[in-house]
DNA sequence: CTTAGGG
DNA sequence: CCCTAAG
């Protein structure tokens, strides 16, 4: 249980990958599985990453915790130790809400180790251009313990925070320590195509790495963002004491399995995660937690500060879903991750592109000579994760805590996503069409072009194939944008917003049905191809739709058949129902089925009784009111007549049927 | 699988 | 037509 600790730095968390014991054979067949199955999607792979991260997390700084062990704030007591701490108390420095603690995480740029321009671009200050993604959030959630000394609940950042002034006007002006988030692996396996058509490192015609030079790469803006705010009542039970030295008694009222039951804590049962869960766990609770997510208002100036917001309500579903993969498609409808969008619809996600130019700030990409063939060198560095804000109640534990930070980025990114490509503010949509008929890689117009991160929760995303020049500037992916309006764009200093509209995030959930989750190193292990998803049209007239991602890529895959082609009734099938009606009845559509379309296999009896019903609505009203083809006033009056009598005939038998039931009624 | 109803 | 709870 003890891991080694580990030193994080605030420029770059540098350990995504922590070595783990190896784990037993099975649990690897059924990640694999996983795997295989597309159960692992994209950013699962983020949620382990960071998951791993977040456990690992847990432990440093001296603080040893049990993994994923539920940490009530409340009711830490440290042990003695030489450098005894007092109970700690959660402070929210949210300046919104008072009675709503929260946690506010910002992403930024390595914050502390980055340099804004004049652009107020974030000028790395070493380099980390071989860091291909990374993410950095920051905390300015404290932990107070009793002498009112704020206590980061980011472990790492103790030092950073503690002593600091407990005055919670001044949390705000508490330094944005951040913590980065290596997903590192996550574009790696990008790279693989394993997770989206997302190439963190494009190089075109060419393996030339020299793009990655010396120069430091480019940053964007700090302050994009979104912010979830995100319930977390399920984890408002359960604590555990902790040591500051380097074993932890852990006392855990843990809610695992009921998460449901935290409204009842004297119902639960003290059980116990199991060390190595987080992962899973976050998957699984993202289904009660998430389901009712809706968009939040942000603040300030939306194209600059590009804020998004996604929150869950704090009276949330608690049911829990627990057979998701059984029922594909028959939940699509919950699990609608909200998530407002910047102006331009795109959510907070930045790119950073590195010029190879360190004069052009701006240049993404470059147009270069190889071998005679001109070529265009595009590298992504890092994707920002937007600002969160989360939202949980002061018995929330710190477990709790990360665990929602964790589900609210694994919610962000777990739909997966694929690229759009934007030249000079338009949607390049022919995949086709080559760099040189786009006018990309014209030295003068590099500048134009931005690479769009879009949910991807509803196309196949084809692995990135090494000989494909077009990679992700071209990719021979779907090209789905027009159901998916909102994108993340990955522009230097510009969101291109392609809608208003609140973006909807899907997360899914994960059944756990293995013990453990699994291991980012097991994950990149797998070089089976993950997404193999179905191309679900969603009219374009939809615009709700064009903003849902379903929860479960399963359901859009080819089970997900789509449905069935409108068939209306022809006169002569409505005459054959009426006779079958009139002789069997309105609860015997198996027989009229038998009988009367037997041979005719699209019309199912739930289809001939629907029919039934429409023609007898269609023959209450009256003619002008009526559509489609015309029936025959014949055919309607018989239906009515066969209705009225078999309604009469239905309310006798219920009359004769309970005679001497419940007289009193 | 069928029914019955709501969507 | 779809989706589903019930039976």
């Amino acid at each position: 249980m003890l891991q080694k600790k580990l030193d994080y730095g605030f420029n770059g968390y540098q350990v995504p990958f922590i070595p783990k014991a190896p784990r037993s054979a099975r649990k690897r067949d059924c990640i694999r599985k996983k795997v295989e199955d597309n159960q692992m999607r994209a950013f699962d792979l983020l949620a382990t990453v960071a998951g791993n991260l977040l456990l690992e997390r847990e432990i440093s700084q001296n603080t040893i915790v049990e993994k994923d062990q539920a940490v009530n704030v409340e009711d830490v007591v440290m042990e003695e130790q030489h450098d005894e701490v007092n109970p700690l108390k959660v402070e929210h420095c949210d300046q919104a809400s008072a009675e709503t603690p929260s946690l506010k995480l910002e992403p930024g740029l390595q914050a502390q180790a980055l340099q804004y321009d004049a652009e107020g671009v974030v000028v790395p200050q070493h380099d980390d251009a071989l860091n291909p993604a990374s993410v950095i959030m920051s905390s300015d959630c404290l932990v107070k313990d009793d002498a009112n000394h704020k206590i980061a609940l980011n472990d790492d950042d103790n030092d950073k925070f503690c002593n600091h002034s407990a005055k919670p006007e001044q949390c705000s002006a508490v330094p944005k320590e951040s913590c980065l988030l290596n997903l590192h692996e996550c574009v790696e396996q990008l790279d693989k195509g394993e997770l989206s058509p997302v190439n963190s490192n494009v190089i075109k015609g060419s393996e030339d790495v020299n793009f990655l030079d010396t120069k430091p790469p480019q940053a964007i803006g700090s302050d994009h963002s979104f912010k979830p705010i995100l319930s977390a009542d399920h984890y408002a039970c359960g604590s555990v004491s902790l040591s500051r030295g380097n074993n932890v008694k852990v006392v855990t009222r843990d809610d695992d399995e009921n998460f449901s039951g935290c409204t009842h804590p004297s119902i639960m049962k003290p059980t116990r995660w199991p060390a190595h869960i987080g992962g899973r766990k976050i998957r699984r609770l993202l289904a009660s937690k998430y389901r009712r997510a809706a968009p939040k208002m942000n603040n300030g100036d939306l194209s600059d500060t590009e804020l998004c917001y996604i929150y869950c309500g704090r009276k949330t579903g608690y049911k829990r879903q627990r057979s998701r993969r059984i029922y594909p498609f028959k939940k699509r409808k919950s699990f609608y991750y909200s998530l407002l969008p910047n102006n331009d619809g795109n959510i907070g996600y930045k790119g950073i592109y590195s010029p190879k130019k360190a004069i052009d700030s701006s240049a993404s990409f470059d147009a270069v000579e190889h071998g005679g063939v001109p070529s265009v060198k595009v590298r992504i560095k890092s994707f920002r994760v937007p600002e969160l804000f989360i939202e949980m109640p002061e018995t929330g534990t710190i477990g709790s805590l990360k665990r929602t930070v964790m589900e609210a980025l694994t919610t962000l990114l777990r739909g997966g996503l694929h690229v759009g490509v934007l030249f000079q503010g338009k949607k390049i949509r022919d995949d086709n069409r080559t760099l040189l008929q786009s006018g990309i890689g014209r030295n003068d117009l590099v500048e134009s072009l931005s690479v769009t991160l879009e949910p991807n929760a509803v196309h196949t995303s084809p692995p990135i194939s090494s000989e494909d020049n077009s990679l992700v500037l071209s990719s021979d992916v779907p090209e789905p944008p027009s159901r998916c309006p909102d994108a993340i764009t990955i522009h230097q200093g510009t969101y291109h917003h392609s809608s208003d509209r609140p973006l909807n995030i899907v997360g899914h959930l994960i059944e756990s049905d293995h013990d453990s989750a699994p291991s980012p190193a097991e994950i990149s292990a797998e070089k089976g191809r993950v997404d193999s998803r179905a191309l679900v049209a969603l009219p374009e007239e939809t615009p709700q739709a064009l903003a849902m991602i379903p929860a479960h890529q399963k359901s859009k895959r080819a089970e997900m058949a789509q449905r069935r082609i409108r068939r209306p009734f022809s006169v002569a099938e409505v005459e054959a129902l009426v006779q079958a009606v009139e002789k069997f009845g309105t609860g015997r559509w198996r027989d009229v089925k038998l009988r009367a379309f037997d041979n005719v296999k699209h019309r199912t009896y739930v289809d001939l009784k629907d029919k039934w019903k429409t023609l007898v609505h269609t023959a209450r009203i009256s003619p002008q009111q009526r559509r489609g083809k015309p029936v025959p006033q014949e055919l309607l009056d018989r239906v009515l007549a066969a209705h009225a009598y078999w309604s009469q005939q239905q309310t006798k038998q219920q009359l004769k049927q309970p005679p001497n039931a419940c007289p009193l009624l």
